[in-house]
RNA sequence: GGGUGAUUAGCUCAGUGGUAGAGCGCUUCGUUCACAUCGAAGAUGUCAGCAGUUCGAAUCUGUUAUCACCCA
């Protein structure tokens, strides 16, 4: 054997290896009906390897290695997920380098999509490579895809993953459980695309508070008293506005009321009056009403709020309860609406809405721009800016006293006086990928109904028919679900599972009628149609698995139609637009014609595609094959576990229970054990931008999987995060060493050459004693991993490899591979020597297949199939517990006194005995070659008395003396023995004083007591031996 | 503001009612034939503070302080 193990060269050639054999495929090395499986959290097909993959992955590792080796019937399933918003991100970033390319709007949908499978097959198995350097042992013939099976899929990317989501997309949605709605969402203006709220990081920056104010209109004026809490008047002062403080003034165009507390005297006479929003052309100044709600803060700013359905989240629930309208100011970039008639128009109908004199649907309020002529087209920001120095060049923004030097460049007519401008922190949501700041919009999209479907959900944690572990996480768990928002899934991309609805005109019989009942149309009725019915007409929606199946549901909303619209035919066209012309054409030609067969109904798809969550919340048997009834859908779910990271508790886990209980109404998984996040090695969390972040390849490169995955086991303490510093990492990957020059040393004594197969039945008390602690260990290892507790099984093995088998058994074995027990010891460390590397083997893959493989001439199969033991406390034999026990005791002392009286580490040391009972005599002789190997003795003798010069060592049943004549004085062994003996003393009294309590003895547990009991008495020995050293050393002297 | 967790050796952390532990670091010694990526020995603690429950508290309860994360 090399002296030490070359993880780089080793590691490829090993896994190659399990690969080529197919020891990772599902239910392979199976000899139990019992099933392991677990789905791995699919990364994004974008993705790289971070540190927080390497440590959920390994986890799965432990267990999938664990179960195959136990003969379960083991699945660790594989996969990526398509990741929508990150990997368009992707794709046209890499287009844009190469200014020859097309975008991806002139290329167009079919075209981009296509760019993205390509993309996606040159660099989407990036992170499989990655997961094998670590060693995951999944099935990789069985890797999925989210969008695998899609219609524009290339070869190699078959599948029915999409059959899957569109399929439950369809029966939600027949099910009442996804519907459409114009509702407030967060909007990424730069993927210009809905995101849901979970994608939104709130992040606090600098902002201001602009202090404005509202006119009153018709010149109402009123007293402003403001009133401390006893009710005594401090201020009052008559006014003709109302002062209004807001972080946004660019939303102040689509105000639709201003609304104070209830409670709030102050503005009391003004409630029902209107104001003025002091933006926009003076000539066509929009009126607002002053109305009350709860949600304004009496204490915050002045009280009073303005009120933007369309672009704050608590306006929108304002205004949804008063029925204030909902203009929308900007575009899909963000920037402020360019489109609709102009302003004067817009104002007046917004004016008379304002007035009570008209009302407005949805969708008619959509098409009003209120932004003035002069600032459409504007980025949302230079609005701000421009807005904010039109009203305050009015005189309309709230002034303060103070230096326009220091105004912030606010515009300053009055010398002495500056805007009121707070710099202020706020709260100001992010997209999580773009980083551009989010516009709450008001868009139609499609949400799945949650509330409907969270119940079966909450209950299985509830019952406990999923656990989730850490406990803790429980209670994120039930406080998300129990305060469950409705999930919009639609998103604005093309890179994802087309949403599969279809949409077609509404031709409600009602709109027109058949005037002469001649099952014809005429020309009047015709007009009527393309006026009424096509210009203001909504729409009607089915969802459907493709055109055809959408196709009859149509036909059935068609028949109550008059003949011979009834017998229109359903053709598939782009988009609106090109449905009204398309309508219109067969009408014209049908006109002309009175040919009914021209008449023609055309649909168009949404364009729009899933959240990407929405197919990653069917992984569990989207993998397995469904809808399609698949032997491993049968045998693998529900899954056994998940591991996952906490920050995904609500993306995914939530989602995965929802789906899969609305879906096919079982659990996706027994168990969820939600991992902490690894950080720095000062606790940061890693980050790019930080530049602290550890990549773990580089530490698989300069350590060694097997150590990285070590280190990443021995400190995954259930519920904490990980400090990850490369020191813990080097002191693993010594660990490796270790058990590699510990196998050298089996090697170099023979022990390779036992042929394996058995338990050896040794007679030596060493060899009993190493077995107990063995089937001692493989019980601690395997309570550890039912109990999800990877440290302790990490921190176990280490111990006992490094701590027992390397520190003592090696030892002790020295000398007995020169006598009679050579042979039996062989045969006991050989046995020794593979417990170890299979306990091992699901933390450290590769180093103990590779020396599972060289320690035999000949294995039955490779280590990561080997059986896992079931031997327990049959193993321990108490009598070579308790001697290897004395023996041990008697060294470390031997070597104690050694050590702290400078007793030279290479001399060999006479060594007297005083006394010694029986069992003492027994232990001694039983082992003799070792103790005086290991303590470095030259020889025993007895004696009555020890002599002058020399260092008393007790132990349970005797007394010996180390002869140090010279190198010690009377003195420093005095203060060597009192000191241990203040020690016994400190601790005899503790347990004395817990036995004397009579109320420890009534009620303290009858083995706690008998232990303490034990304990103290052989304390209690210990000193009195030592005490009677002490009064030999005071003779002596 | 709401929630969750943390506070134990110089550092990183185990330990959930019964003698305070590990690794790293530190000090001293050691190239004895598995291993210097090693071995032997040693030092190091108001278990954040306070108050309670208990025969007994690092552990349970209350409270204060500090820190971290999640949600608004």
């Amino acid at each position: 054997m090399e002296k030490t193990f070359d993880a780089s060269e080793a590691e490829p050639r090993l896994y190659s290896a399990w690969e080529q054999s197919g020891a990772f495929k599902a239910g392979a090395n199976a000899s139990s009906d019992e099933t392991f499986s677990i789905m791995i959290p699919p990364p994004n097909v974008t993705g790289v390897l971070h540190m927080g993959h390497a440590f959920n992955n390994t986890l799965q590792d432990i267990l999938t290695r664990w179960h195959r080796m136990r003969g379960h019937d083991t699945l660790w399933q594989p996969g990526q997920d398509h990741a929508g918003i990150a990997t368009q991100m992707v794709v046209e970033r890499e287009l844009a380098k190469d200014g020859a390319n097309l975008s991806r709007r002139e290329m167009g949908r079919e075209a981009f999509t296509a760019k993205v499978w390509e993309w996606k097959k040159q660099s989407g198995g990036t992170i499989i490579e990655q997961l094998k350097r670590l060693g995951a042992s999944c099935d990789w013939s069985r890797n999925a895809f989210t969008m695998s099976g899609a219609p524009n899929a290339p070869e190699g990317e078959e599948g029915n993953f999409h059959d899957a989501v569109i399929k439950v997309f369809v029966d939600m949605y027949d099910k009442g459980l996804i519907y459409r709605g114009k509702r407030l969402v967060n909007w990424d203006p730069h993927f210009e695309t809905a995101i849901s709220d979970l994608e939104v990081e709130n992040i606090e920056v600098d902002g201001h508070m602009w202090h404005f104010k509202y006119p009153l209109a018709d010149g109402v004026t009123y007293e402003y008293i403001e009133r401390d809490e006893d009710g005594n008047e401090l201020f009052r002062e008559t006014r003709d506005y109302i002062s209004i403080a807001t972080t946004r003034p660019e939303t102040m165009l689509g105000d639709g009321a201003v609304a104070v507390h209830p409670s709030d005297e102050r503005y009391a006479p003004i409630v029902g009056k209107l104001c003025e929003i002091p933006v926009g052309p003076k000539e066509h100044r929009r009126l607002i009403p002053i109305i009350t709600d709860e949600y304004p803060d009496p204490d915050f700013g002045s009280g009073a709020v303005k009120i933007t359905g369309a672009h704050d989240f608590n306006d929108y629930a304002v205004a949804k309860r008063g029925n204030i309208p909902m203009y929308r100011l900007m575009d899909t970039k963000g920037a402020m609406r360019d489109d609709g008639a102009p302003y004067a128009e817009a104002a007046a109908i917004a004016m008379s809405v304002a007035k009570g004199e008209k009302t407005l649907t949805e969708a008619e309020a959509d098409t009003i721009n209120l932004v003035p002529d002069d600032l459409r087209g504007l980025d949302r920001f230079e609005a701000r800016r421009q807005v904010v120095a039109q009203i305050t060049e009015e005189g309309l923004a709230v002034m303060v006293p103070g230096n326009p030097e220091d105004s912030e460049g606010n515009v300053c007519l009055d010398p002495g006086e500056v805007p009121l401008v707070e710099a202020k922190k706020i709260m100001q949501p992010f997209g999580d990928r773009s980083k551009v700041v989010i516009e709450p919009m008001l868009t139609d999209q499609w949400f799945v109904d949650t509330a409907k479907i969270v119940g079966p959900a909450l209950e299985a944690v509830r019952n406990g028919t999923t656990e989730i572990l850490p406990e803790q996480h429980r209670r994120v768990y039930f406080n998300w679900l129990e305060n469950i928002e409705p999930w919009c899934i639609s998103r604005q991309l093309w890179w994802g599972h087309q949403i599969p609805v279809w949409y077609g005109l509404d031709l409600d019989p009602g709109q027109f009628a058949d005037d002469e009942g001649d099952d014809a149309l005429d020309e009047v009725e015709l007009f009527r149609l393309l006026g009424e019915g096509l210009v203001r007409c909504g729409e009607r929606h089915h969802a459907g698995e493709d055109f055809e199946d959408v196709r009859a549901k149509f036909d059935a909303d068609e028949a109550p139609l008059p003949t011979p619209l009834n017998h229109a035919r359903l053709i598939e066209v782009a988009n609106r637009t090109e449905a009204i012309d398309a309508f219109a054409e067969g009408l014209a030609a049908y006109n002309l014609s009175q040919d009914p067969t021209k008449l023609v109904y055309p649909l168009w798809r949404d364009p729009d595609v899933l959240d990407t969550w929405f197919s990653s919340g069917l992984w569990p048997i989207g993998t397995l094959g469904w809808p399609e009834d698949t032997p491993e859908l049968r045998k693998y779910f529900p899954t056994s576990v998940l591991i996952t990271g906490f920050d995904i508790i609500f993306f995914w886990v939530a989602r995965m229970m929802m789906m899969q209980y609305a879906v096919v109404g079982q659990r996706p998984f027994d168990t969820v054990y939600v991992h902490a996040l690894v950080r720095d090695e000062k606790g940061k969390k890693m980050s790019k931008s930080l530049g602290n972040v550890l990549d773990p390849l580089e530490l698989v490169d300069e350590y060694g999987a097997d150590a990285v995955r070590f280190t990443l086991t021995s400190m995954a303490a259930m519920g904490r995060d990980l400090k990850l510093s490369t020191g813990r990492i080097q002191g693993y990957r010594n660990f490796t060493t270790k058990l590699w020059n510990a196998a050298r040393f089996a090697e170099m004594n023979g022990v390779f050459e036992v042929a394996r197969g058995g338990t050896p039945a040794p007679a030596q008390t060493v060899n009993k004693w190493i077995m107990g602690e063995v089937a001692k260990t493989r019980m601690a290892v395997d309570k550890a991993l039912s109990d999800f507790r990877f440290n302790d099984a990490a921190n176990t093995l280490y111990a006992f490899t490094w701590g027992t088998f390397c520190d003592w058994y090696i030892e002790f074995s020295k000398p007995l591979f020169d006598g009679d027990a050579a042979g039996e010891t062989r045969a006991t460390m050989a046995w020794a020597l593979d417990q170890i590397l299979i306990m091992l083997h699901p933390i450290m893959p590769f180093i103990t297949e590779e020396l599972w493989e060289l320690s035999a001439k000949t294995r039955d199969k490779m280590l990561v199939h080997a059986d896992w033991p079931e031997y327990g406390a049959d193993l321990v034999d108490a009598e070579a517990d308790a001697q290897m026990n004395w023996v041990i005791d008697l060294i470390e002392k031997v070597r104690s006194v050694r050590g702290e009286m400078n007793v030279p580490a290479g001399a060999k040391v006479p060594f007297l005995k005083l006394s010694l009972d029986a069992k003492g005599e027994e232990a001694w002789a039983a082992n003799e070659a070792m103790i005086l190997r290991q303590a470095r003795i030259e020889s025993l003798d007895a004696t009555d008395a020890a002599p002058k010069g020399s260092a008393t060592i007790a132990v349970e049943g005797g007394t010996f003396a180390l002869p140090l004549a010279g190198l010690i004085d009377a003195g420093a062994e005095k203060a060597r023995l009192e000191k241990s003996v203040g020690k016994l003393q400190k601790d005899l009294g503790g347990l004395e004083g817990r036995l004397k309590n009579p109320k420890f003895r009534e009620n303290a547990g009858e083995d706690v007591v008998q232990e303490t009991e034990e304990l103290a008495a052989s304390k209690r020995e210990e000193l009195a031996r030592l005490e009677t050293a002490l009064a030999r050393l005071a003779d002596l002297a």
